[in-house]
DNA sequence: ATTATTACGTA
DNA sequence: CGTACGTAATAATG
């Protein structure tokens, strides 16, 4: 058809409700679609969801509702029934395959962020009516989608309802005047028609004779039913005689018929509005289901977060079979170099990953010329996919004593050696010579485990060609697998070929080691070579989209250096003070418990402070102060904020600000006693050295993280908790620790990358930089700046990256909205590139789908196209971000490549052991203090040119603590 | 026994 | 109603 419904929409209302009638839209995709086509390995059937995911995500996107809700019957029976008997009787024989589905259905909606709603004892039409009536009030444009032509009668201006048509995908779109063209009456009049008339798929009989012909003649010569029954004995002929015959059924049909549009359903309008899927819980749910990616990604186009990968055109992730693996007997080394020989040294060319020179790349300008770089490692990615061969450790990693269980070799003619540890031990010069030639066409999932497992093995790793998991948090940013499972099911439509040759899709059943052999610590080899097959898939899936995102260098002179660095600041770990860390914690949790009396004793009750809710119950209803902002949930929050600003306006009632008191003060030597005993519990009792696990592939802007513990939080705001960093201390065999760090790169970045003058020359003429600001945007000389003005304007200028609003920025310097709207547009005034960078970014990734850091990273951002004000706000900050942030952290990547090679080729002893975002902490060896102070920040300085220097500075002491500068 | 919510530490 | 994280506790689910 040349003109579709909706493009004779107006522009898209601020507010549309979709309400949908959850079973009748299972039903009807149940029976329109084939179970035979859509059943799992192991016979479930999924049809319905199939058929229900399909048409919900087609109706978003014709539609883009703003809210959403699904309405379900719940079981049992509701006053229909005992108002008749037989109600929906045909309907109850559905067939179990379709009962079974519901809830898969109900879990789908859950992971997609859909509301749905069931009320006991009423039908989900009544439900939906409620609905409809409830966004109608509340001035939505409401669409009903149902199966169930008694939804006509809730049809008005603001109400349209979705039937679908003879085929279950076309839905048309019943207005007012289509119900009155198909039926000859109003909206408000179908349901005496439809009482006329019967209801075949409800079970319902009408009056024998009568279809909707002349149940509308008579409706439109009488007016409506009631009129039409009074004057029933008016009626002629053999239809008229029937009609008298059937009056009380009549009566019946029409009270059956008729929605209820009142119910309290316990839920507002507003708390439907669609917010987006949880795409965690939908991979997980689909794997279930045995739904391959392109099944995801023509289900999830239509939800913020899922569209993506329709900006790009996505490589078809060809059926690919994962083969098993020919696994070969290898009883000693000598075994093990003729298997190599044989499947490796014939089939896979020589070649070695120099990546000894990192360099800069994309539209970043190169610190140092590129003669010496040796990009061999990058050249023709594409062929290396046909001869590569894959080299895949398993193990537990606790950093000093990790436990490798095994280690397998695929070869590229799918023969795997899988190697027991003490076999691999044995072998240990044969696969590190291996490494040493072959390491360029070697595949590997998560470079940094493998160096840690290989390690242990005494095997010296080497840069692979690719890591499958590096590759696929560089092509995804995103989304992180947690396993190796979980990337084969998300990135490969899985088709594991199991050991009877029967295949499957159930890739988690057949890649997964029982329990009871991994207690046994008795590894199945079929399954350990198995997972080295599911990296070599990988590895074919992921080059191409590397190539195609450009993300393939990023790899190889960022990324992967780094996973070096990252493993051996793992393995060293940071030396702690523990009797201090003890003392500490034992006097915070004095100071905590002292706290806790006195807060206790003003509310007169010994309640759970760490409990939110006891706490809203004291201030809000025993003392009954006046709440500050809500929680998500509805409460008001108690937080630091809430609770301060709680104690200013009560400073006269003694016993509330008593309380608040107290309350912040357990609340800060509390938090502090935790992180104090978080790091005890992390301390490794061999080497008294705490060990964290830096995550590479976790920050969807490109900074590392740190767990177990997470060593970059530590306190450092006030006097207080920065007394924790003192007990970070060199250890064995060092002398100091050192503190480089960078001073304000994220806003040098913005001065270069926007070109501003006023900006860079702020950050080239080396005075103190937020005074220097403040002088231009007030227009007086420096000297006369009040540290008020200063404050105001540096924390405009943090702001700046985080897509500070007018408001939040009133808040935090508590002015009001006008004075920081004067504030901001004088800033903008002054550095007017700046303002023009900014909005470039959200405006390019609007464009392109996606932010790129300096150095080509990329982060997708497919919310920047949802119709949800809030979720496409939020979006707009990330996309204003993610390329600031992100090129900080590829800058303090390139720093520590070059810093960490800086010290090697030095010979120093000396080495980094942490890294804090724009710090680096490193232990210092006796005598050279100086030495590494200069290598580090020049080091540092020199990452990347840019329009303005980098400033970095240094501070060395006995502690974290005072090293600090 | 897992999941969500709240709060709070860092850059 | 400021981005990016990780952790711990309570409360709410199964």
């Amino acid at each position: 058809m040349a003109l579709s419904a909706t493009s004779l929409k107006p522009a898209i209302a601020d507010r549309r409700l979709l309400v949908v009638d959850g079973h009748s839209l299972a039903f009807r995709a149940y029976f329109a679609l084939p179970v035979e086509n859509f059943t799992t390995s192991d016979g479930v059937a999924t049809n319905a969801v199939w058929g229900f995911a399909s048409m919900l995500s087609r109706v978003i996107l014709d539609e883009h509702p703003t809210h959403i809700a699904v309405a379900f019957d719940v079981k049992g029976g509701t006053f229909r029934n005992q108002l008749l008997p037989q109600y929906k009787g045909t309907r109850d024989a559905a067939p179990e395959d379709l009962l079974a589905q519901l809830p898969l259905i109900q879990d789908m909606l859950k992971a997609l962020g859909v509301t749905y709603i069931e009320k006991p004892g009423f039908e989900g039409d009544d439900v939906i009516a409620t609905l409809a009536t409830m966004g109608e009030d509340a001035g939505f444009d409401t669409l009903v989608l149902s199966g169930d032509r008694d939804a006509f009668q809730l049809i008005d201006d603001k109400i349209t309802v979705l039937y679908p048509g003879h085929h279950f995908k076309d839905l048309k779109h019943m207005t007012p005047e289509a119900v009155e063209a198909k039926y000859k009456v109003p909206p408000q009049r179908y349901p005496d028609l439809a009482a006329l008339r019967g209801e075949t798929a409800d079970n319902i009989p009408g009056v024998p004779g009568v279809g909707d012909g002349f149940a509308a003649k008579w409706i439109n010569q009488f007016g409506s039913l009631d009129a039409i029954i009074e004057h029933a004995d008016e009626i002629g002929g053999k239809k008229g005689e029937a009609l008298r015959e059937n009056l009380d059924q009549v009566r019946l049909n029409r009270k059956v018929n008729a929605l209820v549009r009142d119910l309290d359903l316990d839920t507002e309008v507003h708390d439907l509005v669609f917010a987006g899927p949880d795409l965690s819980a939908v991979d997980k749910l689909f794997a279930q289901l045995e739904f391959g990616p392109r099944t995801k990604q023509r289900l999830l186009k239509a939800f913020p977060g899922g569209e993506h990968t329709t900006d790009e055109p996505v490589e078809d992730a060809e059926e690919c079979t994962i083969e098993n693996p020919t696994i070969d007997a290898i009883a000693s080394r000598a075994d093990l170099d003729g298997w190599i020989s044989e499947h490796l040294i014939s089939t896979v060319a020589e070649r070695t990953m120099s990546i000894g020179h990192p360099m800069p790349i994309g539209h970043a300008k190169p610190a140092e010329q590129a003669a010496d770089a040796d990009v061999s490692a990058l050249d023709d990615p594409l062929q290396s996919v046909q001869g590569f061969w894959t080299l895949h450790a398993e193990g537990t990693l606790r950093h000093g004593e990790s436990k490798p269980t095994s280690l397998t070799i695929l070869a590229p003619d799918h023969h795997a050696a899988v190697l027991a540890p003490s076999l691999a031990r044995e072998c240990h010069e044969s696969i590190s010579g291996l490494l040493a030639t072959r390491g360029g066409f070697c595949a590997v999932h998560g470079y940094k485990e493998q160096i840690h497992l290989l390690r242990a093995l005494g095997i010296t790793p080497v840069h692979p060609w690719f890591d499958t998991q590096l590759a696929g948090y560089l092509v995804e940013s995103d989304y992180h697998p947690d396993s190796l499972d979980a990337a084969v099911a998300h990135f490969l439509d899985v088709q594991v070929q199991a050991e009877d040759g029967q295949s499957s899709a159930q890739g988690e059943l057949l890649l997964d080691d029982t329990e009871s052999q991994r207690d046994a610590g008795d590894l199945d080899p079929n399954l350990t070579a198995r997972r080295a097959a599911c990296v070599a898939a990988l590895t074919r899936r992921l080059v191409p989209m590397m190539v195609q995102r450009h993300q393939y260098e990023l790899m190889h002179t960022i990324e992967l250096p780094v996973s070096e660095i990252l493993a051996g600041m793992e393995l060293r770990g940071a030396a702690v003070d523990r009797a201090r860390l003890i003392d500490m914690r034992d006097r915070f949790a004095a100071e905590a418990r002292e706290a806790q009396e006195q807060a206790w004793d003003a509310a007169n009750k010994r309640i759970n402070l760490q409990s939110p809710k006891q706490l809203q119950a004291v201030l809000f209803d025993d003392m009954k102060l006046r709440g500050t902002r809500k929680t998500k949930s509805g409460g008001y929050t108690t937080d630091a904020s809430a609770l301060q600003d709680m104690a200013i306006r009560n400073v006269n009632n003694e016993r509330a600000s008593m309380f608040l008191v107290s309350l912040l003060r357990f609340r800060e030597t509390n938090k502090l006693k935790q992180i104090v005993q978080s790091l005890l519990d992390e301390v490794n009792e061999h080497d008294g050295r705490i060990h964290t696990t830096f995550e590479q592939t976790v920050a969807a802007t490109g900074r590392l993280s740190s767990v177990a513990p997470n060593l970059q939080n530590i306190p450092n705001r006030n006097v207080a908790g920065r007394e924790i960093r003192g007990a970070f201390v060199p250890g064995d065999g060092y002398v100091s620790l050192m503190s480089c760090d960078y001073s304000q790169v994220e806003l040098r970045i913005m001065a270069h990358c926007s070109g501003d003058e006023a900006l860079i020359e702020a950050f080239r003429s080396g005075a103190d930089f937020h005074r220097y600001v403040a002088s231009l945007v007030y227009g007086i000389p420096m000297d006369e700046i009040t540290g008020d003005q200063r404050s105001h304007v540096k924390a405009m200028s943090y702001g700046l990256a985080y897509g500070l609003s007018t408001y939040g920025l009133a808040q935090q310097l508590k002015i009001s909205p006008a004075e920081a709207d004067v504030l901001k547009d004088k800033y903008f005034a002054t550095f007017g590139k700046v303002h023009e960078y900014l909005e470039t970014l959200v405006s390019q990734a609007r464009e392109k789908g996606y932010t790129e850091t300096m150095f080509g990273r990329r982060r997708y951002f497919p919310g920047l196209r949802s119709t949800n004000r809030r979720v496409r706000d939020a979006a707009e900050r990330g996309a204003l971000n993610a390329p600031i942030q992100g090129t900080a952290a590829d800058i303090m990547k390139l720093a520590m490549i070059k810093a960490d090679r800086a010290l090697r080729d030095a010979g120093v002893r000396s080495r980094i052991i942490l890294q804090i975002h724009d710090e680096l902490v490193l232990e210092i060896a006796g005598g050279e203090a100086d030495r590494v102070s200069e290598l580090v920040s020049r080091a540092m300085e020199d990452a990347v040119r840019l329009d303005v220097p980098l400033d970095v500075s240094t501070g060395i002491g006995d502690d974290w603590q005072l090293a600090a500068h």
